[in-house]
Order: C-alpha cells, then sequence, then structure tokens
RNA sequence: CGGGGCGUGGCGCAGCCUGGUAGCGCGCGUGUUUUGGGUACACGAGGCCGCCGGUUCGAGUCCGGCCGCCCCGACCA
C-alpha cells in the first residue's frame, strides 16, 4: 500500500480514553478506531494483522486436524433453553427480538449449536472423533469493558469443539488442541505458558488457561523455568502420536505454573529455577464430559448398537484480543514492535524526498519487488515524521531511501526490534527481509 | 453493579466557581522556507460547547433530567 493513499490515520497525541499501552499504541498507530463501549472498528492496518493472526491459528488448527466451518454469530433462543442456558447465562447475554417477537441473542459462545449440528448429523461412532473450529465474532455485554480491544464487547474467538466416543478419546482430543495452542502462540512469537485452570464439577486436570506473558500483564505468575525454551514447532511432538502427545502433556502439567490467585506457596518452594512474571490470559481449553451432548440428546450409535453419549471439549483463542495482547508483550517508547508473523507489512519504504529521481526509482522498485509486503510511505512529509510513524506502527524493517545514498545505489535498513542500521545496496537489502 | 471522573473544531486541553457574541497547542489546507528523527513563518478552513428542558434581557458557564465515554473494584477469551 501507498501511505499517501491509505487510511492509517496516525496520531501524535494520545486519545484520552486509553490508558493501557496496547490501548495508545493501536489507536495512535491507526489499527482501531472505537465506535461504541467495548465496540471496534478495524482500520486497514488492524485488519491485516487481526487476519495475520486468525490464520497462524487456523494453520495449527488445521494440522491439528480440526476443520474450519462458520457457525451464525446469531442464535435463537430455543436453541439455549435445550442446555438450560437461556436463564442461567444471565445479563451478558445479548438478546434480541426479531419482527415477529421471537427471540434471539447475539451468541457469546457456541456449545448449543455445534451440538445440535453434530446431533443432527451425526450417527454413529464410526463418525468419531470430530473436532470443528471456527473463527467468528462473539458479543459479551461485559459490565465493564476496558483495556481496549483486550476486553471488549465484541470481539474475534477461535472456538473449537472436540466429540469423542469416550473420555480416553476426549483426552486425546484434549492434548492435540494443547499442542495446537503452544505452536500457535510459539508463531506469534509469544512465551505462553499453560495453567491449570478450574474444570467445574467435571474435575480432573483437563482445563487449562493459556498465559503470554507481558510486562503489562494483569496478573501476577509463578513457573518454573522448564518452560522456557521448548520448542513446539520443530517436529518432536506429532499430531498423531499418541505417546508424543502423553509426552507433552506431561511436560506441560509437570512443572509448575500458576497465576497469583491459584498460587501454592508450598508447591512453589520446591521448585529449583523459579521464574515470575506478568501474563495475560489469552486462551482456555476444557473437557466437559456430556455437559451439553446429554440435555442436548446428542448420541451416536456404539460398536454394539446402542446409544452413547459423547464426550465434549471446547477450546478457545481471543484472537482480537491476541494483537492488544501482543503489543503488552513487544513495545517501546517509539511504538510497536511486531513479530515478523503477525506485521501488518514486513517493512516500510521510507521515500525521504518523494520527487527525487533517484529516491522514487529505487522505492517503486522496492515497492515492486515486495508485491504487497511493504507499506510505502511516500507521502511529501518531513523526515522526522516519516520515522516516528514508522517507528509508531512497529513494521520489522524499515528501508530508508534518502539522497545521500541514492545516488550511490543505496539504502539504510533498520531493525525496528534492535535498533540496528546499515547501508546497504538496495538488492542486498531486500535479500535481508525476503 | 458499587465508587470516582469526564463530554468545548480531527486530537490534547483552557474557559464554567464570579452568565455578556468561544480560545490555546497540535493536526488540516495554501504559499514560502527547511530537507536524514515530528522545521519555521504567513494566511486560511473548521465548533448543534453531548442532548432536552428550566432560570435569566442574555446560558459553554447556573438548575433539573437524560444520553455517552473513561477510571478503580467484583467477574470474564
Amino acid at each position: 500500500m501507498r501511505l499517501s493513499r491509505s487510511l492509517v490515520p496516525t496520531l501524535k497525541e494520545t486519545p484520552a480514553e486509553a490508558q493501557i499501552a496496547s490501548h495508545r499504541l493501536m489507536l495512535r498507530a491507526g489499527l482501531v478506531r472505537q465506535t461504541a463501549s467495548g465496540i471496534y472498528a478495524w482500520l486497514p492496518a488492524g485488519w491485516r494483522v487481526l487476519q495475520n493472526i486468525a490464520q497462524i491459528v487456523r494453520e495449527e488448527q488445521d494440522a491439528s486436524g480440526a476443520q474450519e466451518m462458520l457457525m451464525p454469530t446469531i442464535q435463537s433462543a430455543e436453541l439455549w433453553r435445550a442446555s438450560g442456558r437461556y436463564d442461567a447465562y444471565g445479563p451478558e447475554m445479548l438478546r434480541l427480538k426479531d419482527r415477529h417477537e421471537r427471540e434471539l441473542l447475539y451468541g457469546p459462545t457456541n456449545e448449543e449449536m455445534i451440538t445440535e449440528i453434530v446431533r443432527s448429523s451425526v450417527k454413529s461412532y464410526r463418525e468419531l472423533p470430530q473436532n470443528l473450529y471456527h473463527i467468528q465474532w462473539k458479543f459479551r455485554d461485559e459490565v465493564r469493558p476496558r483495556f481496549g480491544v483486550m476486553r471488549g464487547r465484541e470481539f474475534l474467538m477461535k472456538d473449537a469443539y472436540s466429540f469423542d466416543l469416550d473420555y480416553a478419546g476426549a483426552v486425546v482430543s484434549y492434548r492435540k488442541m494443547m499442542l495446537a495452542y503452544m505452536r500457535t502462540f510459539q508463531r506469534l512469537g509469544l512465551k505462553a505458558i499453560p495453567m491449570a485452570a478450574d474444570s467445574g464439577p467435571i474435575g480432573g486436570d483437563l482445563s487449562h488457561e493459556f498465559i503470554i506473558l507481558a510486562p503489562t500483564g494483569e496478573s501476577q505468575v509463578f513457573y518454573d523455568a522448564a518452560f522456557e525454551g521448548i520448542d513446539y514447532t520443530g517436529g518432536q511432538f506429532s499430531f498423531d502420536s499418541e505417546a508424543d502427545l502423553q509426552r507433552f502433556h506431561e511436560m506441560m502439567t509437570g512443572s509448575y505454573a500458576a497465576t497469583d490467585e491459584k498460587h501454592d506457596t508450598a508447591a512453589w518452594a520446591k521448585v529449583a529455577e523459579k521464574r515470575e512474571g506478568r501474563g495475560i490470559e489469552v486462551g482456555h481449553i476444557f473437557y466437559f464430559g456430556t455437559k451439553y451432548s446429554e440435555p442436548m440428546g446428542l448420541t451416536v450409535a456404539g460398536p454394539d448398537g446402542k446409544p452413547v453419549v459423547p464426550h465434549m471439549g471446547s477450546y478457545g483463542i481471543g484472537v482480537s484480543r491476541l494483537v492488544g495482547a501482543i503489543i503488552e508483550a513487544s513495545h517501546d517508547e517509539a511504538g510497536i514492535i511486531w513479530p515478523d508473523s503477525v506485521a501488518p507489512w514486513q517493512a516500510v519504504i521510507v521515500n525521504l524526498k518523494p520527487g527525487d529521481a533517484a529516491c522514487d526509482s529505487i522505492c517503486e522498485d522496492l515497492y515492486a519487488k515486495f508485491a504487497g509486503k511493504a507499506l510505502y510511505d511516500d507521502r511529501a512529509d518531513r523526515a522526522g515524521a516519516k520515522f516516528a510513524d514508522a517507528d509508531l506502527m512497529g513494521h520489522p524493517w524499515q528501508i530508508v531511501v534518502g539522497p545521500r545514498g541514492a545516488a550511490a545505489g543505496n539504502v539504510e535498513l533498520k531493525r525496528r526490534a534492535t535498533g540496528e542500521r546499515q547501508e546497504l545496496a538496495v538488492d542486498a537489502a531486500l535479500a535481508r527481509i525476503l
């Protein structure tokens, strides 16, 4: 995109409503605009980030064997009465009526709907297991939306639902999702720690929250250094190997990890290498047995022909929350520092002197070669303003093209994360990035 | 939902106490200037002062109601 013709409204000053770093930076970098309390419009740059994150989430879900689908945002109240949650869910659920006075709701989650869909189409144990997910907007009428996109009322979530014949099968599905999550967060450039969470009446160790480390996180976290440096994407854990999945699960549950709410000082004392930090919750997975399948009448024919009630689990990632969380984990005084995998553009080409033949020629050439992966700052602004915006927007690379180097066919390459700069020939710079 | 606060050009704010024809900085437009980290100067555009009602000769300012938004707390991807 050419910046001169794009809607990327950066701000020099911070709007008064924004308190935390990610919210301030998202507004200043022109990623989002708030349209109502807890509801945001995603502007071009922000939308690219959101899609990049969603794509990584999607790839890892697919790799785990889950199938993507899309369920609607609007659901009928009837569905929720069947599970008993219509009344139980409370005022957080946005309720609507259509022109015929039929009761509808804007989905806060999709257990009921997916259970109904599976109920109507899956008839035999041979069709299990199934794991279905979608990436869809949710609405939860939070009492107090805050922290920008991290605690909005409308938010984009990836939610997956697994269906297995029995508990043993559900455990395998659970472990696959846990692995998919750790791989996803690693690819997003985040350090994530799975933490045991309340699993309700079902019990067991099959509910985990995924906390990512960020200095400005909401809660204090305590964890074993054993979680550091594990490579989840390198091939040592296969989704197809139950032995791998078990080893992985033991690794994740065998070391101490807790937020301040559940911190156990006695157990903590025994940890050899302690780590503490701040964290943000970005995902939650749990096994809940037949909590929905039972009341909603989901059964399949078992091997002996008799009906069996499938065991379910559900698995959520806050996709839009991740945008804020990544910024909390990766920014400095000047602005955002995007991990390469989620950046809206890999590089910004900063033309210091639009109109100068040498500068224009190098920039146009670079811009074409990046084929959409670079933002071209062709605005007729001061150099300082462009540098400030480039840092603010957080592009992983900045390619500075000025008359000084252009004459010799050189550009300056700056890495946003380290601040490191060097003067290179155009092709050499290009080779470093692509 | 309890507690606190704020709504005045696009953004950040002053003016309100003590009513008298709306102001500052940034941004925006034009021109000159400058030309590698938000340059300087000049001219200019842009405001239902959140909304409704009341008091008053006169309301951004005082009174009442409503709406919106933010912050702290309890709860959540």
